[in-house]
DNA sequence: TCATAGATTAGAATTATTCTAAACTAGTTG
DNA sequence: CAACTAGTTTAGAATAATTCTAATCTATGA
């Protein structure tokens, strides 16, 4: 979420979901929230730790990506069945996918209107509703 | 795509699409083509496969159900991180996704609407808008 | 009937992700 | 501040979906 870049904050916003502070988790969340949206998966976000030169295992990158999930930081995209995306806006918004990078675009939730969705099947509640418009090179 | 339950109309349908009308792949879009619309897994396909006394490898149900799509018997639809799914619906349509039990529903296309989609960036071009409608159980 | 290009297959390989059990650390308590 | 402990991290093994390989089969045209 936005305001996430001042340091100090960080711990305060982990510990108040119950994640204790550890250097992984606040380096981590240093990469993500720096005040613009982003896009990872956790191979480009240990990628990224690494020339950063933070030091933490895939297996951690992983761990954390689920709990800031989890604690509402973050949210997963599922665009491509390959691997997994998580977005640092987990505002009301949508996406362009551009398949042959493996880009994803934001489109903001003012822009986008979808109507006409029926009611959900008897016993089941709408949770949400994922756009995506698929792009690529003519 | 609808017509395809006659048998004859399969092998000719696949020659058109340069494939073999080969026993394998004549009995897997028997099972598929059936005239109502199906969503199908690679696993849920071979288990259905078996399930019809029709011998064929996993492998050889990943590859039909490539060539399918290729062929546009079939479009794959990303809901779900962890498998891939493939609709014999190819029409205009999108769909709910029951997360806790992985099944999807068709929604069609008429009835529900996408407005607003903004230009696609420079240099690309929209292929196609997905809408994934996610239910569960409140 | 034959030859052959295209298909199928078992099993190995790959890839993303999760699990495990051991080693570490933040936060608390005495 | 030393000791304790519950929560974390980690390397590496394990899993699961999917793809690859190379050997064996088969549809089909001559």
């Amino acid at each position: 979420m936005a305001q996430m870049e001042r340091r100090p904050d960080i711990a305060v916003r982990l510990k108040a979901a119950g994640l204790r502070p550890t250097r992984q988790r606040t380096q981590l969340a240093g990469l993500l929230f720096t005040g613009h949206d982003r896009h990872v998966t956790a191979e480009s976000l240990a990628e990224e730790s690494a020339r950063a030169g933070i030091k933490v295992s895939l297996a951690t990158v992983y761990n954390t990506l689920h709990q800031f999930e989890a604690a509402g930081f973050l949210r997963q995209v599922v665009v491509d069945a390959a691997r997994s995306y998580f977005d640092t806006n987990t505002g009301d918004h949508q996406h362009f996918f551009v398949e042959d990078e493996g880009l994803l675009i934001d489109i903001p939730g003012e822009q986008i209107r979808v109507s006409g969705v029926p009611e959900a099947p008897a016993g089941l509640a709408v949770d949400r509703v994922d756009v995506v418009v698929r792009v690529k090179r003519p």
